[in-house]
DNA sequence: AATCCAAAGTGCGATAAACGCACAAGTTTG
DNA sequence: CAAACTTGTGCGTTTATCGCACTTTGGATT
């Protein structure tokens, strides 16, 4: 369909691989690297590990005080030129700016990467609404590029419910399902009933599953061909969300959106 | 100070910097390449091109239907690693949050990069300021990542205001000012006296210098030992901008936010 | 439908590049 | 002051990458 990850011999330039593998190993938590740390966390030699980092700091896109390595800011010309070329964040903009402005939510659009959802478009902050509590959260965790796991999250259950039986089961094979509050559903039994409620429902509810005090609703984002191609959700502090008005507040809203973005999926 | 971009023998990995060649050949006009052309882009023979593009269709930040690749979302992983990571963007936004607020404005904060100034960090679409026209413009040139010259941009002029006369000799050193708008300044000698314009009054307006309707002013961000860390600027359509409102308006309000910001850059 | 042209996939030997070891030099810790 | 830990560098070896040349595909043209 969209994509082919197609599996190949050995003309995979190995090279690279590593050198992206630095590049990643600059994660969320640690954000300055030494030489040492960088190749133990990228599983490569030290020297090899030096050699890129060198390079990398050549390139631009590290920074360096000669013995910490840190992220620059010119990593953001591969989002800036995502976000200029790819479809779905250039279609779904204007409709998440809109509905932030006369709702005052935070409002995110996701699609799923591997274990977890990343995020693709967002807009507002949620100031109303929001708590001290709150705030802190949505201003630090749902940034562009944030990816949030997908067995934990509204909108990650929507794009798992999306999916096939049998895609369903491969993507499941393995999988983990961490727990991340005492509220997070862990049993894939449960998960797969809970898929079950949101193909009925055609929203998906997760309340403090990821973070406590955060609760969301999300709902599939479909083209004309209905094909799910990512999900839409809202950001609620707790205090804002009972499940009763969530459904009849929330949902429709989302859902209404997602009837007017079909036609530009 | 900060960084070094230490000069080094050939133990750089040169693999890398292809591959890195190639992921940034997919710029903001041309979004989908095939072989060929992501080989003359990239400046690399077919095959080089192909192993590359097909390395990092593995590694998942290209998809392909098999002739053709483009970006995938997956490239967000490094804006999100820099934006839950880096000090700058993470201490800006919340102040950029409450400005655009508290104003309906549309602010940016940026740094520079080479030739180019890069969003590090935006908020507000500046709904109730914006005709259609630049909303259009809004909406779709000024996301997170996203470039713009130096020269032409009020950000870019604050932070060029804040070099040496050494380091700014160097910059414009072969440097070739294009001109974008007629409005835009594409002399030397005229740059030069802007800038000192700039250094008096410590702000910097922008009218239609990059695009036609569009004004934007801008300020320097220090820290506290006085040195320049980035740029915050509001856009403003052309209907709201006159020069006057500008400097006893917006002036104001963005040299406060900059004050307040001192202590955490 | 037959032909043609350009772009795409493949195999292989030559080459140059990346590897990692080992040693020296510098830095922090107790 | 020494121990434990880093870091920078040089070099021989390995092997990964290159680019050529060839075949194949697929989409236009007539």
């Amino acid at each position: 369909m969209t994509l082919v990850p197609t599996i190949n011999k050995t003309d995979l330039i190995e090279g690279m691989a590593k050198g992206m593998a630095v590049l990643e190993s600059f994660g969320t938590e640690r954000q300055r690297l030494n030489t040492t740390l960088a190749a133990q966390r990228a599983g490569l030699s030290r020297a090899a590990a030096r050699r890129h980092l060198l390079t990398l700091s050549h390139l631009g896109y590290l920074e360096t005080d000669g013995s910490y390595f840190w992220l620059s800011p010119k990593v953001l010309r591969f989002s800036g030129n995502y976000l200029a070329s790819a479809r779905l964040p250039r279609a779904l903009q204007p409709t998440l700016n809109r509905l932030a402005q006369q709702t005052r939510g935070a409002f995110s659009a996701v699609v799923l990467d591997g274990d977890e959802v990343v995020i693709v478009a967002n807009s507002g902050q949620g100031f109303e609404l929001a708590p001290a509590s709150a705030t802190r959260f949505l201003a630090y965790g749902l940034h562009l590029g944030a990816r949030l796991p997908a067995h934990a999250t509204s909108t990650g259950r929507v794009l798992l419910a999306a999916k096939s039986k049998a895609e369903l089961n491969l993507w499941l094979k393995g999988r983990l399902l961490p727990r991340l509050t005492a509220h997070t559903v862990t049993g894939v039994k449960q998960l797969r009933a809970l898929l079950d409620q949101v193909r009925v429902g055609d929203f998906c509810l997760a309340s403090e599953e990821h973070e406590l005090g955060v609760h969301a609703v999300a709902v599939a984002l479909r083209n004309m061909q209905g094909h799910t191609v990512a999900a839409l959700n809202v950001v609620l502090p707790g205090a804002c969300a009972d499940p009763l008005r969530t459904r009849t507040q929330w949902a429709p809203v989302l859902q209404q959106a997602a009837r007017e973005l079909r036609a530009v999926l």
